[in-house]
DNA sequence: CGCGTATTTTGAACGGCGTTCAATAAATGA
DNA sequence: TCATTTATTGAACGCCGTTCAAAATACGCG
């Protein structure tokens, strides 16, 4: 039945017009001014044919933070391709990480308010599980590179699963990019350049998990080489060079003359 | 002027009263369907005199949060009060973060949504600035045991400044709250004892830092044997032993048996 | 104590939003 | 062509955060 087809095809059209229109609202006058009437009226249809798509306004958010998180995956994706060992490969994926929230800022925004509690419980079941399997491709990269690196000797297992391994670095990440996106509270406590810290720290990190070949000289400028060669290798085109080392720089004018270590 | 103070005074007890309502409130029916109204009412006041203190529904949850708070950062500075080398102390400091936790869970959830961009920009600046303030004792113990251990010759500074090196750890803590929190996430990546990976993983970053003494050893039952002594030391009365110790087992009663390292 | 003024409290009213559903329109197929 | 199913519409509903004019209370002074 031909018709059938051509009308689901239809209507994922018209879901992906939703979404994309909704993203562009977000992005224009804030998560907080997006109502479903508005959404609707940019796609010149009803409020209620959004409800043939989404069973809540938080079903239409967790959609789109599932939808953006695509271009994710796929930096992601090309990270953990990078010619390089095993310890490169992970690192890159944690630059991936970095890159990504600095490209696309809003989707971090949106994806920590629908993994909060309250919308998170207004969303369908279908959506949350669409949402893992988006995601799960980024989790096998990883559970991938811990098992080539435990296979190759670069990395001793210490009796803990592959993903055990890798959730290490993974909750490093999440964890930088939610104190800076709470405002005002890294530089209440003068934090000035946090990614190229979290950098720093997964370094630190794989070092401390034994994971071979050990760094002697973690220092902000060997990141800056490393990163450097990631941007050669796998991130040109994705991004400008200055944009990814600005990043990892400091963002406070008067640090180079800061003498008090607090 | 008397009067003057005593008004004080009584403004201060009724804005307790209405947040301690308000936790109550929240801890039977949940965020959710927490309304000005309702907490208004519960306390036998109309619902505009809420806005003599709080100048919206989110600025109240700020509040909330702030207040929970104190008990997280008195846990802290007990942590940080163990007796022990400053190694132990800083991973005494994730093990008060994770008791807090689980302890007060309704806490994090909150403070998760509440520092979501768009509840945080409704706030006012007076309870920002508040809720920084509060947490500051938090940052000055991490700062002094960081200082202490630099100090004594037990972790290079690497040219990072304190709260530098003391990031960290707090990143991977709160990154793993994140994730515990997203409910179904750890579960459909079949990771099951987060708070014990935490905490091997923050003995991982430890040794990566060269925090002396360093561990060879970094099992779960080294966590567990480390996680006893901090309750003896300093956590007996605050919680009961086992309770500290589910925290860090498998919850997947499967799991002895599995076999495929994935 | 009494009275005028300042301050605080009240809760109905307002505006906006998410969601629903009876009415309407479009598509289908016999 | 027309009956029937399916999809769309948008007004209506209920709820909620917020406001503000009116009522109540507290205060200062003679």
């Amino acid at each position: 039945m031909g018709t059938q087809e051509r009308k689901a095809r239809e209507f994922a059209a018209r879901e992906d017009l939703f979404l994309d229109t909704a993203r562009r609202l977000i992005l224009g006058d804030g998560l907080l001014s997006l109502t479903m009437a508005r959404v609707a009226a940019a796609c010149d249809y009803a409020t209620g044919t959004l409800y043939q798509h989404f069973s809540s306004k938080e079903d239409l958010l967790l959609a789109l933070s599932t939808l953006m998180s695509g271009d994710r995956v796929e930096l992601f994706c090309r990270a953990a391709g990078f010619d390089g060992t095993t310890r490169d490969r992970m690192f890159a994926l944690s630059v991936a990480d970095v890159l990504f929230a600095s490209q696309c800022p809003e989707h971090f925004r949106l994806a920590q308010y629908v993994f909060t509690e309250a919308v998170w419980s207004a969303t369908s079941e279908a959506r949350r599980t669409q949402a893992l399997e988006r995601s799960q491709p980024m989790c096998e990269e990883v559970r991938s590179i811990v098992r080539q690196a435990v296979d190759e000797g670069d990395l001793p297992d210490r009796g803990l699963r592959n993903l055990d391994l890798g959730v290490g670095p993974w909750t490093l990440c999440l964890g930088m990019h939610t104190l800076v996106h709470a405002d005002g509270l890294l530089s209440f406590y003068d934090v000035n350049r946090p990614y190229g810290l979290l950098l720093q720290h997964i370094e630190f990190l794989l070092n401390g998990l034994g994971w071979k070949p050990l760094v002697d000289d973690i220092s902000a400028s060997h990141v800056a080489d490393k990163v450097e060669r990631l941007w050669r290798g796998v991130f040109h085109g994705v991004c400008d060079r200055e944009g990814l080392h600005v990043l990892l720089s400091d963002l406070d004018t008067n640090s180079t003359n800061r003498t008090n270590r607090d």
